[in-house]
DNA sequence: TTGAAAGCGCTAACAC
DNA sequence: GTGTTAGCGCTTTCAA
């Protein structure tokens, strides 16, 4: 029955081992100041009856919870990755990570708000939908840290991919395939969208192709990627680079059905090098983010905001990675797939 | 520069107001026994003030803390699916979740330990590979309830589909289709897969087809799903079950390079209706869970541990549920994509 | 309806 | 080395 005995505290554990509650605290913390005989008998008084430190009173005392929040939306594949470098990166700097989840039905606002009242010391945001107004009323009180999504706020720090970079990536990797009528899906009203299409125009005008550059409506979701290959296949290009992989993937599939075959008559580039891009059976050329770089640069950037380090920039732009896989081959290239290796290793 | 003033705390909102504390903190939280204006009065003093309740403190003194302790696995997209259904179960509750990620480099150990510290009142745990004897251990001191693991202990609550059920429901599809000659890719080591495995082999006999049952060694993985391929490819039967849609996908690839048409030449049924087999691309037929009832059940359960409020068993089997889309079609069926709906309803 | 006082479990000064 | 004292921000008796 859980319900029965109180927990043990650190006072059970200093009366059974004999010891003050002060002297015990110490012990538990590993700070120093206590003698080894008493330190090993705390320790094994403690191991007995099963104590746990109350993380919150500790932090309550103490002033600091060095803790750092954060938010994500659990609908993006790429922002769960993310937690994984962003584990690590808290763990070395010493803080704990508190998690709060954007999901259909619990927006950015109710899972800032948990946070906020847990006493964190700084905020980590996953590409938030909240108003930069009121990111900035907040980052007024803690540390904001925003990821992917590129507020202009002297109070903000901003730690992105530079997806404009990306998409050039993907078209210069298209121009020395051999490819010169390449199109770009756009992402509409998507984050990043004007930038990776930004990004196509770029490049497109440096290699002297902007006469043959088409920019198609599209989206983040496999129905506008369908969509997007119905107006291409009018007069279809030999290449086109995605705003993102679900879409891609939702283009790849029309323009099979179409007869078209990928990468002989069409080459695709997706955006993100989401999880299932690596399935054999999508196979899909795409722009990679440097996952554990942003997890690192955002704690370093939380961090060094709470304890008043001074930091140069706002703003941190990774260089983005292009992943060459199955859905890309040299413009009228004959059928027959490609031998090379299936991936490269990641992380 | 947040690190200037100290956070307004109750102490500052009641000084403000001219009132205690006390009378203070019966306002914030809603309690009867403060007279109307008094109430307006304070209310508009908080919100001024930008006044936030720091919940550790309150958490401390009360005794309780309404929290749930959530361990997920970034790597399975099902749990994080889950975790949506959990929030707006928990929140009808009453309850608040605290989540703690297992990923590639943090364990399950680590990701309890930080939840137990935090002073959750029970603990939900997603398939979790901890050692049931841990596991009894911490559901002496507070409720834990497993989900999608079916540990057998007087102490512990399971939420979880049966499995055993999903594999049925595939194979009797399959039948239903005229297959007759029907493998099955086993899970290996993964949870839930001698289950699954279990009612292929029922289904089988109770339709009288013992004798071409077939059970092939696979995986979790694509990997495994292509090397099971392989097998199966030397004598191919006409349908195959799958143990997950990971492993599917695998194999799907593998036979369509051998030139097998799917689902001209051969059926195939994966399991989890993961995010990714909804793709037109892959438009995988496959076993669903049903993810809210799960979470809802889950929430169910730890709240009536907290509670005291008794509980018939200790054990949830939730019904699976068949998605039939574009890989499954009637045997020895001629080339042509099927027709009907894309999904049926609910079983 | 309101306030004073005690204390949740812990840490940080300081004394011994 | 070790114990004493005070108090983090809040809720909770209990008395006024």
């Amino acid at each position: 029955m859980p319900s029965g005995e109180r927990r043990t505290t650190l006072a059970d554990v200093a009366a059974e081992a004999g010891v003050s509650v002060a002297l015990a605290s110490i012990v538990m913390r590993g700070a120093p100041g206590a003698g080894a005989a008493t330190r090993q008998r705390v320790l094994d008084v403690a191991g007995r009856l099963g104590y746990r430190p109350d993380s919150r009173a500790r932090l309550l005392r103490s002033g600091r919870s060095h803790l750092l929040g954060v938010v994500f939306d659990v609908r993006h594949p790429f922002h769960v990755d993310l937690l994984t470098g962003l584990y690590a990166a808290a763990d070395t700097a010493g803080y704990q990570l508190t998690l709060s989840a954007v999901t259909p039905r619990r927006d950015d606002r109710t899972a800032l708000a948990g946070l906020l009242q847990d006493r964190c010391e700084a905020l980590v945001l996953f590409g938030p939908r909240t108003p930069v107004a009121e990111l900035a009323g907040i980052s007024a009180r803690l540390p904001v840290v925003t990821l992917m999504r590129g507020v202009r706020h002297r109070g903000l720090d901003v730690v992105r991919t530079d997806d404009r970079r990306g998409s050039q990536l993907a078209v210069d990797h298209l121009v020395a395939l051999g490819h010169r009528r390449i199109a770009h899906v756009d992402g509409g009203r998507s984050h990043g969208s004007a930038e990776r299409r930004q990004g196509y125009r770029d490049a497109m005008r440096r290699h002297g192709l902007e006469a043959s550059a088409r920019v198609v409506p599209g989206g983040s979701g496999e129905d506008d990627g369908a969509r997007a290959a119905r107006l291409l296949l009018d007069e279809p290009p030999t290449a086109v680079t995605v705003f993102n992989d679900l879409c891609a993937t939702g283009l790849l599939d029309v323009v099979r059905r179409h007869g078209l075959r990928v990468p002989d008559d069409l080459s695709v580039v997706g955006y993100d090098d989401t999880a299932f891009s690596r399935l054999a059976h999508i196979d899909l050329t795409t722009v990679a983010q440097d996952i554990d770089t942003m997890a690192a640069q955002a704690i370093t950037r939380a961090v060094a905001r709470i304890e008043g380090t001074p930091v140069a920039h706002r703003e941190v732009l990774l260089p983005p990675r292009l992943v060459v896989r199955g859905t890309t081959a040299t413009a009228g290239s004959s059928p027959g797939r490609r031998a090379g290796p299936p991936d490269p290793p990641r992380r």
